[in-house]
DNA sequence: GGGTAATTTCCTGTTT
DNA sequence: AAAACAGGAAATTACC
């Protein structure tokens, strides 16, 4: 891969700390549109900023919206396509960051995603290359270059124009060439050999398109990739909300808690406050205060988030397969006895999440899931001999198979 | 439509 | 103190 030293110097951050007072999420319809790349990066204010609500998403992106017409027509798209970087809260970054890993056959196993689970993006706006690289060494460069180009070249119009009825409802899809890398990793002006050569090394074949349909490879298994698209989101649902108003329900993607009707009234709400308790066993209060808007609770699972045959203890045991996840992401700790060990526990569960095309999942919730499997005897405890760590520890147990066998 | 499996989500309390 | 563990409860989807 040929490097060339940079031609400009790059902006020591992304933009100077921006006045979140000043930037409208909610402008009129008459808003103009302005381009983000009209005001380099660096050099910005908040003028420019303010005004750029929503991602256009309308140009460029034909072969784009043909190879996932299906899923993007029938399901949804992820919620930090529709908001500027900087309204990222943490779980946007991390998808994006997942995201992008995906899209560029980046090894995950190396990945150290889980630096970036604090991170909002308007950090991610004031943080420099160096941060970049510290928050992971391998690929940092690469996504401080690929972040800067979005926030560079990110085109953005007010909400309204975007119509939700429009039979055009693949303008909604997301310009995939300002989340991954748009021609070659070469085009990005890599300054250090070790960089270049990494990302080199990465460009492996973990996704193929099979039958019109992506997939991705681990441990040799293809899975859908499709399903990682999957947003559980309506058609006519284009929340973007600043982040003040995603309190009401943590775990819920904005996009999941609002729809345009009820966005504006959301915003203007104060923040409900979380109850004391919840722990009540009556049959109706434990949802309270995390409703949807037809009175639902939001636990269970989503539409989309079937096991398909694919189980959890079977995800395991193909990471636990792959070398370039195992012993990076995971490892045995014992493979006679099934006993393993989670590396990256944040990275497994979100790459479960996006298997299950649930952007939401976190190691919290699949260690729920992976005691379930356990008292399915899909996994055994892990014996309690001082010879394991006590933390992050599985076993497999007599209902699974295929782990130990090369 | 009912029952069940396999989660997902949320929670409180405990242990490391 | 924070992270991880444990497990109850309720909800959901897929499948039989």
């Amino acid at each position: 891969m040929a490097v060339s030293c940079p031609t400009q110097a790059l902006p020591e951050t992304f933009a100077p700390e921006f006045d979140m007072d000043n930037i409208s999420l909610y402008e009129p319809c008459d808003i103009k549109l302005e381009k983000v790349s009209d005001c380099a990066m660096g050099e910005s204010d908040v003028s420019c900023i303010s005004n750029k609500t929503f991602m256009d998403l309308t140009d460029s992106f034909d072969g784009f919206k043909q190879e996932y017409a299906c899923p993007f027509e029938e399901k949804n798209m992820k919620s930090w396509t529709e908001k500027h970087p900087e309204h990222w809260n943490n779980n946007e970054v991390l998808d994006w960051i997942y995201f992008v890993a995906a899209e560029n056959h980046l090894d995950v196993a190396r990945l150290r995603g889980e630096n970036f689970q604090t991170i909002t993006g308007q950090k991610l706006c004031q943080m420099t290359q160096q941060d970049f690289i510290e928050k992971d060494q391998e690929y940092g460069f690469y996504y401080f270059e690929l972040f800067r180009q979005i926030f560079n070249e990110a085109k953005f119009t007010p909400p309204a124009s975007v119509d939700p009825t429009s039979s055009d409802s693949s303008s909604l899809n997301f310009p995939r060439e300002l989340f991954s890398y748009p021609q070659t990793i070469a085009d990005i002006e890599v300054n250090d050999a070790q960089t270049s050569e990494m990302l080199d090394n990465n460009l492996d074949t973990m996704l193929e398109i099979q039958d019109g349909v992506p997939k991705v490879n681990i441990a040799g298994a293809w899975y859908d990739f499709d399903d990682d698209m999957d947003i559980q989101m309506d058609r006519t649902d284009q929340g973007y909300i600043s982040g003040e108003a995603e309190s009401e329900c943590d775990s819920r993607l904005p996009s999941q808690l609002f729809s345009d009707e009820e966005a504006e009234v959301v915003v203007k709400k104060e923040p409900k406050k979380k109850t004391p308790s919840r722990r009540s066993h009556g049959s109706t209060s434990s949802s309270e205060g995390c409703e949807s808007e037809d009175g639902k609770s939001n636990r269970g699972r989503k539409h989309g988030q079937c096991s398909k045959g694919n189980h959890l203890w079977e995800f395991i045991r193909d990471l636990l397969k792959d070398p370039q996840l195992n012993p990076s992401l995971l490892k045995w700790e014992d493979k006679e006895s099934g006993v393993f060990r989670f590396v990256q526990s944040e990275a497994v569960a979100q790459m479960w999440g996006r298997k299950k095309s649930n952007p939401g999942m976190t190691y919290e919730k699949l260690s729920r899931a992976m005691r379930f499997c356990r008292s399915a005897s899909y996994f055994a405890g892990v014996p309690k001999n001082g010879k394991f760590p006590k933390k992050l520890c599985f076993r497999f147990g007599p209902k699974a198979f295929g782990w130990k066998a090369e």
